[in-house]
DNA sequence: TAGTTGACCGGAA
DNA sequence: ATTCCGGCCAACT
């Protein structure tokens, strides 16, 4: 058992290619489904390449943010076959 | 310690 | 359909 911040990465780790989450769906998994705030603060202040925060969207449907530009976060979506 | 901010969500106008 | 408001959680100052 981890910490929130520990849990909501290893979910966004194990997300399977071409697969989109939603940051509630990820903060459901992680065990706060209220905390879709948290996930996005925690996820943009984590940098690492082992997370595919880019595999990470919003409800709404729209690709949201991306520390890398969401330019960037489109392309990796597209090539994966999530959009 | 307390206050503010942010890659969000859902409902209301 | 678009815009505004409140709420929830973690991190930063």
């Amino acid at each position: 058992m981890q910490t929130f911040k520990e849990k909501v990465l290893q979910v966004v780790s194990k997300i399977p290619k071409g697969t989109t989450l939603t940051y509630k769906q990820v903060a459901e998994k992680a065990g706060s489904p209220k905390a879709c705030r948290a996930v996005g603060s925690i996820i943009s202040k984590n940098y690492d390449p082992k997370i595919p925060c880019h595999r990470v969207i919003r409800s709404d449907g729209k690709i949201g943010n991306y520390n890398r530009g969401q330019d960037k976060k489109i392309k990796l979506l597209k090539s994966e076959g999530a959009i």
